[in-house]
DNA sequence: ATATATACTGTAATTATATACAGTATAAAT
DNA sequence: ATTTATACTGTATATAATTACAGTATATAT
């Protein structure tokens, strides 16, 4: 794992800050003044260390040639419910990936996940809907989750009684999955932040 | 209408190809290189020229300074149903701006309408989904689409019959509206062609 | 205990870069 | 007919920017 100073921090802010406000980047001069340090140097060294981190790439040489490593994700992968096994980020999984802004629900999230059967519909979910699946265990009554149940996946409204979980359905023609002690290798896989329907 | 050159297209596509591939804007002498110049004159006055046309800027004295001037679209907006008038595209409608790719409903848009009531509601179109919209008139029976009659404007199911045009809602407890030669001041403002939700 | 990383100041040299100036030539506009 | 814009070469220079080197000091790792 990279650990990265708050110095350090603070000069990777600057530099995407300053590409984003001029369109290139900083000089170290130019950090420097933002940053109030005396030295070109003091931002040389800085420059090094993220290098040094993978965080940064300096083009020796060139003026202003500080290039971002953190490269922009192409967009989020579109995963099938497959019936048998967890809906993975593994390659053979992704349909196809959808380009838009990790902030287009409000909050993060990790991948879309298309809506197969029709057990959600009358939480307006339909059958090849997409739904932004935000990956965590952290779940609340009435969230919309993605859970795994053995090799079974499942999108459903979660609920936790005294005695058990319930995952349910929005379909009156389906049935509650109640999770007892007898179930073994029950999983929350994440929690459906967003939807996303082509008509 | 500004005119651009051949030429100066060609100055202009290197500048841009050469900002995608490292991140930052070329000097003189590298534009020369790629564009086979022999003097560093020659992308100097190139410059000037696009400056000049307001195709970029070019920040005096820092090296690399060049800006390109074509602002990406800063996203769609969101514009609420209101009860009277149009939902134009004046500012004081725009909620709110959402970052997103043209793509992300497979053919282009316009704008995003924020969706008030549950008339569509079996369409799973639920209150404040944000349906993505085309300003077109060209709509086929059973396209979603933004109608205005009158002052009045709103989002159904499109059929037309022999008498008359049909406004369905895909709710039980609302009824069709029925457009014929009596109402004035119909129109179709566009079509729905993607959903977008958050929970 | 000693090395390594962090976090700088201060100075200086080399190189990278912008940019002015002097030309040449052609095409389009007034 | 004369100006103005385009489209360059070629040279020169001031300055912008990288980058090396010499320090100082503290914290953390081995």
């Amino acid at each position: 794992m990279i650990k990265i100073t708050a110095q350090q921090q603070k000069v990777l802010d600057c530099i995407e800050v300053y590409i984003k406000e001029t369109g290139f980047p900083p000089t170290r001069l130019e950090i420097c003044n933002e940053l109030g340090f005396k030295s070109p140097n003091a931002a040389e060294m800085h420059l090094r260390a993220l290098e040094k981190k993978g965080v940064i790439s300096i083009k020796s040489g060139s003026s202003r040639g500080i290039v971002l490593n953190n490269k922009i994700p192409d967009g989020y992968p579109v995963i099938g419910l497959v019936a048998a096994g967890s809906p993975t980020l593994a390659t053979e999984n992704i349909e196809r990936n959808i380009q838009c802004d990790s902030s287009l629900f409000g909050s993060n999230f990790d991948y879309f996940l298309k809506v197969k059967g029709l057990s959600m519909i009358e939480a307006g979910i339909f059958e090849d809907d997409l739904v932004a699946i935000k990956k965590t265990t952290d779940v609340k009554n009435g969230d919309l989750v993605v859970a795994r149940i053995g090799d079974e996946v499942t999108l459903k409204h979660f609920y936790r009684t005294q005695e058990s979980i319930e995952l349910r359905p929005a379909n009156k023609d389906y049935s509650v999955i109640k999770i007892n002690n007898s179930v073994s290798q029950f999983e929350i896989e994440g929690k459906g932040i967003g939807l996303l329907r082509t008509h």
